[in-house]
DNA sequence: CTTGACCTTCCAGTAACTGGAAGGTCTATC
DNA sequence: GATAGACCTTCCAGTTACTGGAAGGTCAAG
C-alpha cells in the first residue's frame, strides 16, 4: 500500500503520515524500488490506532506510549486505564475553563446593546477589569 | 514603569510583554537612557486589556482588532459584539468536541477492569475502531 | 567592589502539523 | 515515443503564542 492509500485508511492526510514517520511514531519497514513507501497491513493498523487516539485528544507522545503498550502482550490493563483517566481529568479542566470563559463572554455580549453607538460594555470591561457587579 | 512592574500589572511574564512588543501589539513609546523599556499608565492599561482578552481565549490577532476598536471612539458596539459572539460560538464547538471525547474515554475506562491482566478494552477499541455495541 | 536582581538582544525550541518548491515516477492517451 | 496529470520523494519554511537560555549591560545595597 502506498502512502495515499494508507492515509485514506487512517483518515489523515499523507503529510501527517510522513510526519509520523519523521518523529519515529509509525515507520513503514519497506520501500519499493522506486523509493515509494510501502505500508503493510500491520502498519496500517497501527496508523489507524494512532489516528483514533489522536482523535480522542491524546498528545502524540502519549500515543507513542499507547502504541508501545499495545504491542506489549504482558502489560497491565491498569496502566492503560491510568493514562485514559488522566486524559479524562485533562478534559475536565479544559471544560471548566471553557465554561467560565463562555459565561463571562455571553454575559458581556448580553449587556452590549450592539448598535451603531460607540458605547460598548465588552470593551469597557476589558479595559477596566471585572466589576463585581453582584457584590 | 519598567517591564517587570508592567508584567505584574498585566499578570503576564515579562517575556510575554516583550513578545507583544515584537509582534507590534503593545509597544512602549519611551525607553530610558539605559535602554530599559518604560511603560506609561496608558500602555499598562492596554497591556491589561490584552491580557484579559487573551484570558478569555481571544487569539492574539483578534486582540489586535479589539485594541484598535478600543482606541476608535467612533466604532459601533455591534462590531465588538459580533467578535464576542463569534468567540462564544467557537467555545461551543470546542465544548461539544470535549464532551464527545470525554464520553468515549470514560465509557472505555469503565469497561476496563484495570488490573494486572493484559486484556484491555481501551486498546482493543483503539485498534479495531468503534464497535457500536448498542446496535 | 562585589553580589544579586534587574534589564537588553538574539537564537532556538515547543506541538503537531501544513504548504510549497523542486524533482522523480507511473499510467493513460494521442 | 511524447505528453499530461496524478502520484511519489525530500527539504525548507511557516503556523500559534509563547518560553528558555545565553551573553552581556545596569543598578542598588552593603
Amino acid at each position: 500500500m502506498n502512502i495515499s492509500q494508507a492515509a485514506a485508511q487512517a483518515e489523515r492526510p499523507p503529510k501527517t503520515i510522513r510526519y509520523y514517520e519523521e518523529i519515529g511514531l509509525v515507520t513503514p519497514t519497506r520501500r519499493r524500488d522506486n523509493r515509494y513507501r510501502d505500508y503493510s497491513k500491520r502498519e496500517i493498523h497501527v496508523l489507524r490506532f494512532v489516528a483514533r487516539a489522536r482523535g480522542l485528544g491524546f498528545p502524540v507522545e502519549e500515543c507513542r506510549s499507547l502504541v508501545a503498550l499495545y504491542g506489549d502482550t504482558t502489560r497491565k490493563s491498569a496502566d492503560v486505564k491510568e493514562i485514559a483517566l488522566r486524559r479524562v481529568a485533562d478534559i475536565d479542566l479544559k471544560q471548566e475553563e471553557l465554561r467560565s470563559m463562555r459565561a463571562t463572554l455571553s454575559e458581556l455580549a448580553n449587556k452590549c446593546h450592539g448598535d451603531d453607538r460607540p458605547d460598548c460594555p465588552i470593551l469597557n470591561e476589558f479595559a477596566d477589569g471585572p466589576e463585581n457587579a453582584h457584590d
